[in-house]
DNA sequence: TAGGCCATCTGGTCCT
DNA sequence: AGGACCAGATGGCCTA
């Protein structure tokens, strides 16, 4: 669970890093206008910066912080030189660290349940938020509904046992189970927009087809007279 | 062209 | 002190 989080909040930001932004920046090497539109607005705040971090804005600064901050004498202390470096470090962590979060984001997406491919747009940040809300509280129901119908099937037998994976369902909120969860509005339109593959891939109604085809495996093993102990042996092995 | 989305900069705050 | 995190501001690109 961790281990993406340990990854992510790798150290600092390389110096190099800093150094070749600043590079790129004067030297107008660019790849892609993206990055090109960005390196230039970023020429236009830096100047505003040296400007306001030299003099008038440090003073500023200073009185709204409420006077003789350490902050405040430190940074007067530095040179035009030294600020300059200090925010392209500053900057530079605070941009690794965005490419790291947006790293994270395209793990999440690459495992939403949508139809991945070139000519699929991606979903934005907020969609892919949402509907993995959405997954998790669908899954998480499913996971009710196949409990429920297990329990059906065998009695009282299966409470002996449970799937090594989803073991928590203690700690879903309590409409999760049972329920049809809402798509939110942004969702929604975001979804209509990146164009669902309705046929082969969608995935909500692929998972339902395997859920119930689940279901239908597991009525088929009852009648067959296996034990639970099988049954879910059967399942930890993904057979089903 | 307006609105959505995004990357980046920036200053403040919190944490180690 | 320095780094992480956060939210606001800004400006660019894209699409309906």
């Amino acid at each position: 669970m961790n281990s993406d989080s340990s990854s992510v909040s790798s150290r600092a930001s390389s110096p190099d890093m800093d150094e070749m932004y600043l590079r790129d920046h004067h030297h107008h090497h660019h790849h892609h206008h993206h990055q090109d539109s960005r390196l230039n607005s970023v020429s236009s705040t830096q100047n505003d910066l040296v400007q306001k971090m030299s003099g008038e804005g440090l003073s500023r600064n200073g009185s709204k912080a409420g006077g003789e901050g350490s902050k405040y004498k430190i940074k007067k202390q530095l040179s035009e030189q030294d600020l300059q470096q200090l925010r392209l470090k500053i900057n530079g962590r605070e941009r690794k660290r965005m490419h790291d979060l947006n790293l994270a984001m395209d793990g999440l997406r690459e495992v939403m349940p949508y139809a991945h491919g070139p000519s699929v747009r991606k979903l934005s940040k907020i969609a892919t938020l949402l509907l993995a809300r959405n997954y998790i509280l669908m899954l998480t129901s499913s996971l009710e509904e196949m409990k429920r119908l297990v329990g059906e099937i065998y009695g009282g037998h299966h409470s002996a046992f449970h799937c090594g994976t989803v073991g928590h369902s203690a700690g879903h909120p309590p409409h999760a189970a049972g329920t049809v969860h809402q798509v939110h509005p942004i969702l929604g339109s975001a979804l209509r927009r990146r164009k669902w593959c309705k046929t082969q891939h969608n995935p909500p109604a692929g998972l339902f087809c395997q859920i119930s085809h689940l279901l239908l495996s597991v009525k088929c093993a009852s009648s067959a007279g296996w034990g639970p102990r099988r049954l879910f042996l059967l399942l930890d092995l993904g057979l089903f």
